[in-house]
DNA sequence: GGCCACACTAAGCGCTCGCTCACCTTCGGC
DNA sequence: GCCGAAGGTGAGCGAGCGCTTAGTGTGGCC
């Protein structure tokens, strides 16, 4: 914990640019009741509520419902993907680089869970429009982890039998744990970014993953 | 496909239990639509339509929408359970039964994948007694592939550092599956229950795994 | 053939939903 | 000190929700 916004009900930081201040308290209410009730179950009055304001405060700043989901999902899925574009365009090795991506990615969803639940799980609740710009979004993402995966198979330093089907397991992976992990639970973000590394170098082979 | 059932749209075979005929024909069209829509955005109106009902019909044999979810969701992790109690207690080394359950229980969530969703990703909607009537079904789930990993881990068959994480781990990826798959996609069930078998026992450093 | 239990429907109740609208504050600029 | 824009509220709209109720067909049993 290097700062004092990490705590819970924290996660709030990575909302820092969205503007007026009343429009990012919106935010931030949204994604915590998305976060436990799921989108469909989440009422705008709970939402206005948490954030300290009437039902019809909502409409000042968003024109629906669903426009918050968007803006949320977007926004978690640049940032989603900027944390993989770090890890994999930084100097090293391929077997570095998936680690450090690996559990950097992990890391987020675990620490950020309430926001990492809304973005991975809710994308059906978004309209067609919106769900094929968060669509390529994924795909993005999904190319950050096939490019060091590819890349460790063609120098030999990882043994990959299918490229696409292992990216889609590695990736599958890191996501799941938006869905189990639980903040009071035994194991810090950290911990399970540092587990989950090492597993995934076990799946692609990688020589010298821990014995 | 080795019965007619396993067709698009079957899945219905492993309801064969539930009777009478229109109690099973509401809940099959109540896992379709769970699956395709999420619980919150199902209406009555919509379950009953699909199975070729009027609205009041659903309530002559279920008394809520979420007995429907509460019976689905028992059936399904029933299911799930004697899957892997099966693959667990047949004879073979670890590595063959932790092979065996994982290549199956992907299986199922990948050929079973509308079921499946609503199995894993409804459970919040179910009211406190339920949902911990369901816990006690998935702790259970838990059990099984720990029993394997452990007694791998034991036997020195399997490298494993720590056990109750991979097996969450091992567990989580399966269960991902029912988010990811398609059914119009590159991959059967089968190719996909085969990959991630081989990926699990590379996870849980089984000797001999795919080299 | 009369009767009842059962499965089902048409209509609709009470409620809450997403969203709107008329009105009220607050505040910087001149 | 007045003014308009920006940001907010209270009340309430039409719609659709989960669920109920009164009534309808139908098949098996004596």
């Amino acid at each position: 914990m290097s700062t004092a916004e990490e705590t819970a009900g924290g996660e709030a930081q990575a909302w820092g640019e969205v503007t007026p201040d009343a429009a990012r308290r919106l935010l931030v209410a949204a994604v915590e009741a998305f976060a436990e009730r799921g989108y469909h179950a989440t009422t705008t009055r709970d939402i206005a509520g948490r954030a300290g304001m009437s039902p019809a405060a909502l409409y000042i700043h968003y024109k629906t419902k669903e426009e918050l989901l968007h803006r949320i999902s977007r926004i978690g899925h640049e940032k989603a993907l900027e944390i993989l574009r770090t890890a994999s365009r930084r100097e090293g090795s391929p077997t570095e680089r998936l680690a450090d991506a690996v559990s950097s990615f992990v890391r987020w969803h675990a620490g950020g869970r309430t926001t990492a639940r809304v973005v991975q799980y809710e994308l059906e609740s978004l309209g067609p429009d919106a769900r094929a710009e968060i669509l390529a979004l994924r795909r993005k993402v999904d190319g950050e982890v096939r490019g060091i995966i590819e890349e460790g198979a063609r120098s030999g330093e990882f043994e990959v039998i299918d490229v696409h089907g292992t990216t889609l397991a590695v990736l599958s992976l890191c996501i799941d744990v938006a869905r189990w992990f639980n903040v009071d639970g035994p194991r810090t973000p950290e911990q399970v970014g540092e587990l989950y590394a090492d597993l995934v170098l076990r799946m692609v082979g990688a020589r010298g993953a821990t014995a």
